[in-house]
This record gives C-alpha cells, sequence and structure tokens, in this order.
DNA sequence: CGATTATGATTAA
DNA sequence: TAATCCTAATCGC
C-alpha cells in the first residue's frame, strides 16, 4: 500500500515508537541475518522519508538501513512483546512498547552515507518535505514531451507520487494524463503541485488514500472500504460527474481519467 | 488449490 | 514493451 504518504507515516511512527530506544533486531529471512545482526543491540536514531526511500539512523553505526517497500512490501506495527513471526518477515525490529515487522521489501540494505546521499541527490522534489523546491517540478515538467500522467509516476520529476495518486490528482486538477508536460500552463502545474501537496498530506494523517472531499463521501472516513473515497482510480465512473471512466495505459500502468472532468 | 491482483521499479530485449 | 523480483489476500473452480 505504498506512496509517499505511506513512507512518511511510517517514518514518524516508527520515530514515536523507536528514536532512542536501545533495539532487539533479527530476521527470519536468511537474506537479511547479517544485517539484522549488524544492527541488534544498538539505538535506533531516527528515520526519514524522502519519496518512497525510507532511511534510518542508528547510533554507534557507520551506515545507514535503506528501506523500499516496492509494490508488495509492508512494514506491520505489533505491540511488544511480539508474538512469532507470521509469514516471511525480513527484518524485525524491536522496541520497549512496540516491534516493527518488515516484509518483501524491494531493498532493504545496509549503505554508506555517500550511497544515501546519491539516491536523494536522484530524487525530484519530494511534495511532503518542508525543503521541496517547487520550481524544480515545474521546470521538470515544463521542459518535457513526455505525457504528463507519466511524469507524474516518475521519481526523478516528483518523488512519492504512485499509481492512486497521479490518476485521482489530476481528475481533481482536471488535466488529462495523455497531455505532454510542456503542454500545460503555468497555472495548471502550479495547481497540480498544490494539490500534491494538499493530497499527500491528508494521506499521512489518515494513513490511507482518501482523495474524496468530506462533503461527497457516502460513510465517514474511518468506515471506507478499501477503494472507496476515489474519484477515478478503480472506479466505473467519475466520482465527481458521473460520467463513465476511460482507461489509459501510460508508464506502463494503468491509469483512468473522465473525458468530462479531463478534456485532452 | 491454483490463478490473479496489488498504492513499485529495474533489467533485458 | 516484457520479464522479473518480492508477499499475501482474494477469487474462481
Amino acid at each position: 500500500m505504498p506512496e509517499g504518504h505511506t513512507i512518511h507515516r511510517i517514518a514518524r511512527d516508527q520515530n514515536a515508537d523507536l528514536a532512542g530506544h536501545r533495539i532487539a533486531a533479527s530476521a527470519v529471512q536468511a537474506r537479511f541475518a547479517a544485517g539484522a545482526a549488524r544492527l541488534d543491540g544498538h539505538v535506533f536514531e531516527h528515520a526519514e522519508a524522502w519519496g518512497k526511500h525510507l532511511f534510518q539512523w542508528w547510533e554507534d553505526l557507520p551506515e545507514v538501513l535503506h528501506v523500499h517497500l516496492g509494490l508488495i512490501g509492508k512494514w506491520t506495527r505489533r505491540a511488544s512483546p511480539p508474538p512469532l513471526p507470521v509469514g516471511e518477515v525480513r527484518l524485525r525490529l524491536e522496541g520497549p512498547a512496540h516491534t516493527w515487522d518488515l516484509s518483501g521489501p524491494m531493498a532493504c540494505a545496509l549503505i554508506t552515507p555517500d550511497e544515501h546521499d546519491h539516491i536523494v541527490a536522484g530524487l525530484g522534489p519530494d511534495p511532503l518535505r518542508r525543503d521541496a523546491d517547487p520550481e524544480r517540478f515545474v521546470a521538470n515538467v515544463g521542459s518535457s514531451r513526455r505525457a504528463i500522467g507519466a511524469l507524474l509516476m516518475d521519481q526523478d520529476v516528483v518523488a512519492g507520487i504512485g499509481n492512486v495518486y497521479r490518476a485521482e490528482l489530476l481528475n481533481i486538477v482536471g488535466i488529462d494524463p495523455r497531455r505532454e508536460g510542456r503542454a500545460l500552463t503555468r497555472d495548471e502545474v502550479d495547481r497540480l503541485w498544490a494539490e500534491t501537496v494538499r493530497q499527500l498530506r491528508l494521506g499521512v494523517k489518515r494513513n490511507k488514500i482518501v482523495t474524496m472531499r468530506t462533503d461527497e463521501l457516502v460513510r465517514p472516513v474511518s468506515r471506507l472500504r478499501p477503494g472507496e473515497g476515489r474519484y477515478v482510480y478503480h472506479q466505473e465512473a467519475c466520482g465527481r460527474c458521473g460520467t463513465p471512466v476511460v482507461d489509459h495505459r501510460i508508464g506502463g500502468r494503468r491509469i483512468s481519467s473522465c473525458p468530462t472532468c479531463q478534456p485532452a
């Protein structure tokens, strides 16, 4: 379930649970046993999110833990002491009150601070970070002949947006995903960035992607079922005007849009 | 019980 | 563009 909002929320929650505490680290899977052994018994300093990347700093360790969840990776938070691990667990971090289990990540490795800097340097501005520079986003989009639907998924252009948010953001701002980046007006790009910041912040707060306005929801956010609370992603008709959505394949993934709200 | 699917990204062709 | 990796839930038979 990971787009940028998920990773930022995890960083925040791990900081609350683990920062300043000595951690028992272990691994069920042999593939990260050595890494877990290296972390075991050290004090967790802090976690940092950059787009969809999570970095953890540890006291008295020169390396940084780098985790990228990919499509299916998950961090599961449990009360300490935790039950025996269920399923595939790449890494378990046991803190005083809460334990975090990592499964199915695309990347989980100890890297050097230089490698960390290199990863961060290759990312576009992250709308969830206060130091994000919107002008970089404007420049990246405005200079490209690629479709805006592809640009939003490209982490070099803007870091943290995934397949759900790109569809929802373009619907909300009223932009057809097939339009060239350089064909967008300055005002459209500005509104796209502003809406991205607003939606991802809401996502962190709710720990869930709910793009639909509260007054349009059929039930409270807390009781939404999966897939509800969105305008076009996995919807048959546009949640704003009722027009049947149309599907495109952009950037190798499916994206739905509303022909009425998002004219070509 | 096997096939399918998923909010990701890289590599090869 | 297709194949590939990683895991678990869901769906059809």
